[in-house]
DNA sequence: TCTGGGGTCCTAGGACCC
DNA sequence: TCTGGGGTCCTAGGACCC
């Protein structure tokens, strides 16, 4: 049996553990930029707020309707996550962490009722966190993801499903016709896999409930659609077809890409945009210690500027050798980026991704052809060792303490950062904004 | 005025190989 | 004049996830 823990609008339920006034309040997490909403509580949702839904659209609500909106705090979020998911991990021999705020675990041999170890891991996790999840329980990864759903709705939306299914619900314990009526009552477009255009399709051809989906013709909708949803429709019917993954792959690219707080024109000013996405991108590749083989970039203008000309180029240049070096890294990065960069145009957003991904120390299958002068292994070692001192400095001093000159951050802030002006402290993270308690 | 960011996987089609 | 068959690799684009 798996079960996937997930938490309940996450990043909402991490600011509001350290603002209870924000508790059955309706509260909104804006984008990087304060640009669209990310995160809604049950009261926002409520509201008609949707998801990725551009905050000025349901700004007015502030005033009507009390909405709270706040900026990303992502280095919150990333540290509350890691909090819950040790404690789910307690739970289970084996964890795939699949996201920020959700995990599957493989209770396969585990006896016991697996309700009741639900119910412990939620009540643990509140306790020491505050954050409140939801869990479901079933044989196959497709189905857990399903009684997730079921427990999540049933707490949400009282008479959509029985009310003992509510924050942690086990298929396996369901009969035969409860579980049907379950499939029944729910729409296909929530089974994991099933995204937008599909569920448009699956609508046309008369599937609409999951309960349609899995009693359709599997070969058939893998001749239709993908081999893809063929799975998709055997992990329904209880077949395993995914196993729970406790060492995933490291990445096979890096992307760091943000919207400017306004447009930009000036390649100097895209050129130091560039340098701190690379920046970031090559701390992560080192992190999970891999070089690359190539460096992409892509500039664009806004398609909802329409009196804009528009233009939206991107390139990539492979690198003569996999590197992980900064500084190497940016060199390509402004190189593809000037190669690219058309004056008068308003840019409102850029890119930097690395790919061709490869783990670091492995001898160099494909020695640089031109290389008139190949490197010895000194230089090598020896720009290892600043990035590795780069990265201790910066662990210990704080972000960006040392940088790359290009990527270096000239006066204040600067139009093009990006807007955040409502976010709140990292509480767990940074000592001076730790919360205070006042008597 | 203001419209998210970071990933994965699959498929089709073209280039190329012998 | 007649012009194969089986395979790999790469890329772009689309769909999906949270």
């Amino acid at each position: 049996m798996f079960a996937l823990v997930d938490v309940n609008n996450m990043y909402v339920s991490c600011e509001r553990v350290f603002r209870p006034s924000l508790n059955a309040r309706p509260v909104v997490v804006l984008s990087n930029n304060d640009g669209a909403c990310i995160a809604r509580s049950n009261e926002a949702k409520e509201l008609g707020v949707r998801m990725a839904q551009p905050w000025f659209e349901v700004r007015h609500l502030e005033r009507t309707a009390g909405l709270i909106a706040l900026s990303a705090n992502f280095e919150l979020y990333g540290d509350m996550s890691a909090r819950m998911m040790a404690l789910a991990a307690e739970f289970a021999p084996r964890q795939e962490i699949y996201s920020i705020d959700e995990c599957f675990l493989d209770f396969d041999g585990v006896p016991g009722d697996l309700a009741a170890i639900g119910r412990a891991l939620r009540s643990k996790v509140l306790q020491w966190t505050g954050l409140p999840t939801s869990v479901g329980f079933a044989p196959t990864k497709t189905l857990a993801k399903l009684a997730n759903h079921v427990a999540k709705t049933a707490e949400r939306k009282p008479g959509s499903y029985p009310r003992a299914l509510a924050q942690v619900c086990n298929f396996g314990e369901l009969t035969a016709p409860q579980l049907e009526a379950v499939m029944r009552a729910t729409e296909v477009g929530a089974v994991w896999g099933i995204g937008r255009k599909t569920t448009a399709r699956l609508n046309e051809g008369g599937i609409t409930t999951v309960l349609d989906l899995l009693r359709a013709d599997a070969s058939a909708l893998r001749r239709q659609f993908s081999v893809v949803i063929e799975k998709t429709v055997r992990e329904l019917r209880g077949t395993a077809c995914m196993s729970v993954d406790d060492a995933p792959d490291a990445n096979q690219q890096i992307m760091c890409s943000r919207s400017f707080g306004a447009p930009v024109t000036d390649l100097p000013t895209l050129i130091e945009v560039a340098s701190q996405f690379t920046t970031q991108v090559a701390r992560k590749l080192r992190d999970q210690r891999s070089v690359a083989g190539a460096v992409q970039v892509f500039i664009a203008t806004s398609p909802y500027r329409q009196n804009d000309r528009q233009h939206a180029p991107s390139a990539t240049l492979p690198l003569p050798r996999p590197s992980a070096d900064t500084r190497v890294l940016i060199a390509a990065a402004v190189r593809a980026l000037r190669s690219i960069h058309r004056p008068g145009f308003n840019y409102v957003k850029a890119g930097v991704m690395l790919v061709d991904l490869q783990p670091e120390g492995q001898p160099d299958a494909t020695p640089d052809l031109f290389g008139f002068d190949p490197p010895t292994d000194a230089p090598q070692r020896s720009a290892e060792k600043l990035m590795t001192a780069l990265d201790a400095l910066n662990q210990r001093f704080g972000r960006d303490a040392v940088t790359v000159a290009s990527a270096a951050r000239h006066g204040g802030p600067s139009a093009h950062a990006s807007r955040q002006e409502r976010r709140s402290p990292r509480y767990t993270t940074r000592l001076d904004e730790i919360a205070t308690a006042r008597a």
